[in-house]
DNA sequence: CTGTATCCACATTGATACTG
DNA sequence: CAGTATCAATGTGGATACAG
């Protein structure tokens, strides 16, 4: 629960749903997010085995991440948000003070 | 997000998913919770008409909680996360450090 | 029983500067 | 580009005491 519990994390997990992302492209896909809540968060996500890092060990440097196949069985749980979110949000905005 | 990346209200909504919950019911199922977070969560909840709170006006005092249409609608998602959590845990487990 | 109020240690987070 | 390091500010959460 810790681990999914966790805003940035389902938001970082949603945008690797869509293929592999670069930590740049992860910066701008994810409003909001600092450098150090990004790499915090993949950190965690990685020691529990849901997204891969990928390191080319180029110069200037490039490094790409990935669902896992564990991080792959995830996504029905995220498409399941997302629909609820599609479909809820805009009751959400009208309440919430 | 803020609302639903919460790990108390995940666990407070799965609990009022399988019907109305008082206050002591919850503080028991829920592991680990204090009277505060929860007050804090379900007050929440409340506000984003997710949960609905009935207070029945006795002496002593005696207030239910349950799903609202809204908080009953997010179920779907819930399960969805339980059959995963079923499922990935005990792979979950072994790894984590 | 169902809360509210307060104190306070601790964790989280953003901003900034710096490195390979 | 992809991070790490550090600091300061803020937030979070538990324990406790109290109230209706």
């Amino acid at each position: 629960m810790e681990l999914i519990g966790d805003k940035w994390a389902l938001l970082v997990m949603h945008a690797l749903a869509n293929g592999p992302r670069r930590n740049g492209q992860l910066m701008q896909e994810i409003e909001g997010i600092s450098q150090k809540m990004l790499t915090q968060t993949i950190r965690r996500l990685e020691m529990n085995g849901l997204v891969a890092r990928h390191d080319f060990q180029t110069i200037p440097p490039k490094v790409e991440y990935s669902m896992t196949e564990l991080g792959c069985s995830f996504r029905t749980v995220l498409s399941s948000l997302d629909d609820w979110l599609d479909e809820h949000v805009p009751e959400l905005l009208t309440l919430p003070g």
